[in-house]
DNA sequence: CCGCATCCGTCACGATACTG
DNA sequence: CAGTATCGTGACGGATGCGG
């Protein structure tokens, strides 16, 4: 290993870094950025919604994918689901306090992207 | 279209919102969380690096991958190529002003995953 | 050797149809 | 309404090749 390689491995705030294959960094980094994650943590900033919301709101997104994408975010603890057991039936999702504390994080991310987007673009 | 549509569409401190499909945020976005996006950033975000140090250091990539998020960052406007036209041949990577103004959003969000993850996975 | 393009197998994604 | 099952397609990753 290259004194580059422990440069980069190491990173000030960072217990052991990202980039190294084996952290579990890696596989929450993966679920968070699945290319829904984060639009629908999004969508769930502002409080509780049930999936025909998320279904519309998130524009898109296959039914596939947000079952899959709610689930894993619902494993990681990010995501609340309830149930109500009647007819028809009725699921609401919302933010666990792990993923409102995510989320806080993420927004100044998207507040950034949102505004440099159409700037970005522009050159090709 | 309801008023929790509205509600979700528009948010404070975004343009448009990014929920929309057509936005240009939503292309941006891809191309940063694009499963390697987001370490290759990271990985630059100490400097300047050669093609061989990020293939090694964001461990686990391929280098057709590497090579394509190299590219479409840099057509973003996020990244710097410098070809050194010397034998054997030397390309060097860095951030660019923008690149690095989005790396001061993604820092904090990363540090709080690398801080998060093995608490997260250790549920199931 | 290093940076990168190309070919090809595999797998995740998306559209549709169907169930409780 | 809230999902699950099935299937075709496109993106991804590994191996290979080539120019410098």
């Amino acid at each position: 290993m290259t004194s580059v390689d422990t440069q980069l491995g190491r990173r000030p705030g960072f217990t052991d870094g990202i980039l190294p294959a084996a952290c579990p960094s890696r596989t929450v980094l993966d679920h968070v950025t699945s290319k829904w994650g984060v639009l629908v943590l999004l969508a769930l900033s502002d409080g509780t919604h049930r999936w025909g919301e998320l279904r519309r709101v998130v524009q898109g997104i296959s039914e596939k994918m947000l079952a899959q994408t709610l689930r894993t975010l619902e494993e990681d603890g990010l995501v609340v689901r309830v149930a109500h057991p009647e007819i028809p039936p009725r699921v609401e999702y919302s933010l666990s306090d792990r993923g409102r504390d995510l989320n806080e994080h993420l927004m100044p991310l998207m507040a950034w992207i949102d505004h440099n987007a159409s700037e970005m673009l522009g050159r090709a």
